[in-house]
DNA sequence: ATATGTGAAACCCTTCACAGCT
DNA sequence: AGCTGTGAAGGGTTTCACATAT
């Protein structure tokens, strides 16, 4: 999201587009394993397919980092692997704090892409005293009580939050409040921070539920017509108001229009 | 202006864009949780900061599914749940298959909001012979090479990869061959799909790289520094070959310009 | 001959601001 | 008076197509 800043005198444009930014990891990973293969240069178009975009885009992310291609031979992988390593920030070392060591953040903690890559698993975190010592991935989980010393201590600036909803804006207060500027969210929860506080969320069920969309979409396309509307026909409103049918807004609605589509169902689906 | 698309007649300009789709899981998030607690109505206003959007947004968002507020009043919350309930294909139920049952996969077929909200988990399923008929979450996983029986039997159309990178393609393969026609990936690879099969993919390390790199930038500025160029460099990559430290292109680093700012550190550790 | 780097066009998304309805 | 619904403006992103360099 959109970094809470003011204004940029701009000396030479170092506005890099999120957008471009958010693919830079991509590329990445793409050029590491070409390094990893000791290929020496590719060319856009083999890069760009590497990473599952088009070859346009990527010449146009480049070109936002420098001239760092020579024209009819294409970019030196090693070359590239430093330069976009270097405007990620990955050339230094990020130690990062992990709140909530339930399934998820055990799994994330072993999970490898995370200690790679400039990043360093400086300390788990949990609020069960019954998860205190023990080892997740080779790490002893520590009380959170002590969150604020561990991360003045160990220059924290990016947090992992994997607690239940519930806690996650609490433990984001105090990661805030300790200093950490950064924080990735797989609380099904949405954060307020302060300015100048950047936040990513993770969110299982919302890339699950994008996912069925378009799924309906594709079910409903396939036999003609031009929509979802699971199986169940559209019903005159006001059906059976019985239990969970909720109406349309106050009253009356019957009136012109109001969706799309479907109004309610004669009967809830399941 | 006509949107002189390669796609549907325009029934009735059934294109909800894609930015509001991704939002409209946040919507129904807030709207459920203001159900539960029987609130009745809700503004724009009031839904759009429990979402973390602004109401403008949110406004026109709904405006694509159709009229469904009250001027005046704002919508009845109910009613919305439902709708966009409908909206996003909700209302019918969509097993699911998750392939790759380790610490990550585990930790998805627990985590509550997987089951919930029209999804279920029709089959946890693993190349593993060790862990096939161990209960994960409560459920037997299966083995893979069941995967399409499995597929077929439950009528299952939205798969999870949460394999090892090396394995995700080829389980991809499968379930697509199998009927499979959305798939949420975990596996830190790049899936290559035939048209009409629509992919998400979730990746941790490339989160916390975006993190990072706003991270460095917010670091830069502090001190007047417009960027980056971290304080203590890790050595650049293949730092230990003669010609150490990738040089730029071919040769000649030292022409006119290469990058924005910095170029290869001037002293390469070795 | 080949592949980059980039203006310009096209497209998509967000924000503004106010008409219109309750 | 209050709040939704929406044209229109504004900004950002993608794609095109070709000048430019090796």
């Amino acid at each position: 999201m959109a970094t809470g800043r003011t204004h940029r005198p701009a000396t030479r444009s170092r506005g890099i587009p999120e957008a471009t930014v958010a693919r830079l990891p991509l590329y990445l990973r793409a050029l590491t394993a070409l390094s990893e293969r000791s290929v020496p240069t590719v060319s856009s178009e083999e890069l760009a397919a590497a990473a599952g975009v088009n070859s346009a885009k990527l010449r146009k992310d480049f070109s936002y980092l420098g001239s760092y291609g020579t024209r009819g031979v294409g970019y030196d992988v090693e070359y590239l692997v430093y330069q976009i390593s270097r405007e990620l920030g990955l050339t230094q070392d990020w130690p990062i704090v992990m709140v909530g060591i339930g399934n998820l953040g055990a799994a994330l903690a072993n999970y490898g892409g995370f200690a790679s890559r400039g990043f360093r698993v400086a300390a788990l975190i949990d609020a069960d005293p019954a998860m205190v010592g023990k080892p997740v991935a080779g790490i002893a989980v520590q009380f959170i009580d002590d969150l604020e010393r561990i991360i003045d201590e160990n220059g924290v600036s990016i947090g992992v939050i994997a607690t239940p909803a519930g806690a996650a804006q609490q433990v984001c207060d105090r990661l805030v409040a300790a200093g950490v500027t950064s924080i990735l969210n797989f609380a099904p929860t949405v954060l307020s921070v302060p300015d100048g506080v950047d936040v990513r969320k993770v969110d299982l069920s919302i890339e699950l539920q994008i996912l069925a969309f378009h799924e309906q979409r594709k079910a409903g396309e396939e036999n003609g017509a031009p929509a979802p509307a699971a199986a169940a026909p559209v019903a005159p409103p006001v059906a059976a108001r019985t239990a969970a049918a909720p109406a349309a807004p106050a009253d009356a609605p019957g009136d012109g229009r109001n969706g799309p589509d479907g109004d309610m169902p004669a009967v809830m689906p399941a």
